[in-house]
RNA sequence: CGGGGCGUGGCUCAGCCUGGUAGAGCGCUCGGUUCGGGACCGAGAGGUCGGAGGUUCGAAUCCUCUCGCCCCGACCA
């Protein structure tokens, strides 16, 4: 292309609603224009570089046996609400009406889709294993679109699904997916982990999250210095010290804390406890059901990992007048020790939904007779340990938790620190990044086929439900890792593998016949030699198109000045910005030889 | 949805508090001088001040409503 005619406009300033380096830059560089929230316009250099991360899923699906398709984005209620999901799923879908006023949706993800087929034509285990996928533009009407590219509203996703017979196959179909989206990180340039992750609203049994390291991301990360253990927060845990208690009293014993209301107070209180010797008691509304969280005095709730264990889809901490018709007392003198000899006649109170804290009227009464207690893992075994007594200002010690409380359920709730010990290799320790989520891997198990109705017949004849496996890699979020990985004061540095051009030609004269001729030639011979060159044709001075090529990050610059008289032309990366001169006899193997290396 | 901020030429912003002929820089057009890291001089074009209503002799400015955008939180396959 000329840059005197290809459209690139690029700003000379950061534009005033970009905040973070990839959306700036994006702006910059001329690559996207905004339309609305969360929603933009590719302009055609953005156009180039979404193709050619649009070739390399094709090859890495295509490698493992993957088929594309290409599905509606437009989809009638009725799959949704065969799987639920028209339910389930709220404001983040899109929704509208067709003129027969039938309820419509736009499709965020596509299983229920690619499952209609999957029940309507798959009838064999003979026709398994099947590896389905497109690439296709998704529409979620996200709460809080943000950062440019980072969280919009409609986007281009590589979706794949996969078909197995049993879950030996989903086991191998999940690892070949696994392998390809390794490929695929590594071929487009992106520093990667692949994390545990909460499986969320998806459902299935096993999920893994690639994630790019970058400070701009949302995700919090923790991943051993040693190993390979790399995990999601709201799913991360580490090894604890093991805790020898000493032998407590026959009961626990009730003693007066005037003034303690933490667990710090607690621990310099005459006749107190250290934090790791005390119960914490954390009062909750789980789906609206009233809970008690238990946890070592130490350690902090992670509200994810309490939705998973529960398999509730929200909670939030109660308020303070909940908990005194709980349980008679104030925060600060919570307890679980007979917690579940509560009676409330009408039940437990819970806020209504729009309930404000200072308008107690709005309690009604919830449906509740009893107390769900629900404690981490790191209280098991415990005895002799401090917790509050239900009544204020006094606590009890001496506390036996598998004597004196009556736990309903045990989960991993506790979050982790930086520092804390590598849950799985002996010596590592956990440091916690930021990361923003490039793609995410579930084995879904037969949740869509059940709910269906997708089967195959066995070699028994007998009909079981496919197994299945979804697979997202949103192409935006590549093209926002790239930049926030792969950028400077100056501009972005593209990865060559999805760099719109691979050189540019800057001429750095247009003016002087000889350079213009020299640039020219030297452009034709590129394009010949199958690269993608962009020549700066464009009457500007010299800095411009230096400053220009920089922001726009083409990894490739030949430079034609003075020097053509000697027969010779300035090769620069843009990476390392460093320069060198070479014979223009030699300039298109030289930068052949670049560009191609290592793809 | 809660909190905060912002809508003025293509871009970045000033003007608003204290109402009185709409400004600057960059970009754009034309002429000239320049020509290897965002040149300089001169002359121009370009704005319903997000929208509607109100107050006023007079509104970018004050008031009300409304639309949109950004950030934090909540939320999120």
């Amino acid at each position: 292309m000329r840059w005197s005619q290809y459209f690139i406009p690029t700003l000379r300033e950061d534009p005033a609603d970009a905040e973070v380096v990839s959306h700036k830059l994006l702006l910059r560089a001329g690559l996207i224009r905004q339309l609305g929230s969360g929603i933009y316009s590719y302009m055609p250099m953005a156009q180039r570089i979404a193709l050619r991360i649009m070739q390399i899923l094709r090859e890495e699906m295509n490698r493992i046996g993957g088929q594309e398709f290409y599905l509606p984005a437009l989809h009638p209620a009725e799959v949704w609400k065969e799987s639920g999901r028209w339910e389930a799923i709220g404001a983040e879908m899109f929704r509208l009406k067709d003129r027969k006023d039938a309820d419509m949706c736009l499709g965020m993800t596509h299983e229920e889709i690619f499952t209609t087929i999957a029940r309507n034509e798959l009838r064999s285990y003979k026709q398994l294993p099947q590896v389905w996928y497109q690439i296709q533009v998704k529409f979620r009407d996200e709460l809080r679109p943000k950062s440019g590219f980072m969280r919009l509203r409609t986007f281009i996703m590589k979706d794949a699904y996969t078909f197995d017979v049993d879950k030996a196959g989903l086991d191998k179909s999940f690892a070949d997916q696994r392998e390809a989206y390794k490929r695929i990180f590594s071929r487009c340039g992106i520093e990667y982990s692949i994390v545990e992750a909460s499986s969320g609203s998806m459902g299935g049994s096993e999920s893994n999250e690639f994630v790019a390291k970058t400070d701009a991301g949302e995700d919090l990360i923790a991943s051993c210095a040693n190993c390979d253990y790399a995990a999601n927060l709201e799913k991360a845990t580490s090894r604890l010290a093991p805790v020898k208690d000493l032998v407590g009293p026959e009961a626990p014993e009730e003693f007066p804390t005037p003034g303690v209301r933490t667990i710090e107070d607690l621990t310099t209180f005459p006749g107190g406890a250290k934090e790791r010797d005390q119960i914490k008691t954390l009062a909750y509304v789980v789906d609206g059901q009233p809970a008690l969280i238990l946890l070592r005095g130490d350690h902090q709730l992670q509200e994810i990992k309490l939705l998973d264990a529960s398999g509730a889809t929200k909670s939030r901490p109660a308020y303070r007048a909940e908990i005194q018709q709980w349980l008679g007392a104030s925060p600060g003198s919570l307890g679980a020790v007979g917690a579940n000899d509560r009676q409330h006649p009408d039940g437990f109170l819970i806020a209504a939904a729009d309930f404000a804290p200072n308008q107690v009227q709005l309690f009604l009464s919830g449906g509740a007779k009893r107390l769900r207690i629900i404690a981490d893992d790191a209280l098991k075994g415990r005895q002799n340990m401090t917790t509050g007594a239900n009544k204020d200002d006094h606590h009890l010690r001496g506390v036996n938790i598998a004597r004196d409380i009556e736990v309903n359920q045990w989960a991993d709730l506790r979050g982790v620190d930086s520092g804390d010990s590598c849950p799985r290799c002996d010596e590592g320790t956990l440091e916690i990044f930021k990361a923003m989520e490039i793609g995410h891997i579930f084995k879904l198990g037969t949740k869509y086929s059940e709910s269906m109705g997708a089967t195959v017949l066995t070699v028994d004849g007998k009909p079981v439900p496919i197994v299945m496996g979804s697979y997202g890699i949103g192409v935006e979020r590549i093209i926002t890792a790239a930049i926030e990985q792969n950028h400077d004061a100056d501009g972005i540095i593209w990865p060559k593998t999805i760099a719109p051009f691979d050189v540019v030609v800057t001429v750095t004269n247009m003016k002087d016949e000889k350079l213009r001729e020299t640039g020219e030639k030297l452009y034709k011979d590129l394009m010949r030699a199958g690269l993608d060159a962009l020549l700066d044709d464009r009457n500007e001075r010299a800095g411009v198109k230096f400053k220009d090529a920089d922001l726009i990050g083409i990894p490739y610059r030949v430079t034609i000045g003075k020097k053509v008289a000697d027969g010779l032309v300035e090769l620069f990366t843009r990476a390392t910005k460093t320069s060198e001169d070479v014979k223009l006899t030699e300039i298109v193997s030289q930068v052949q030889k670049l560009a191609l290396a290592g793809l």
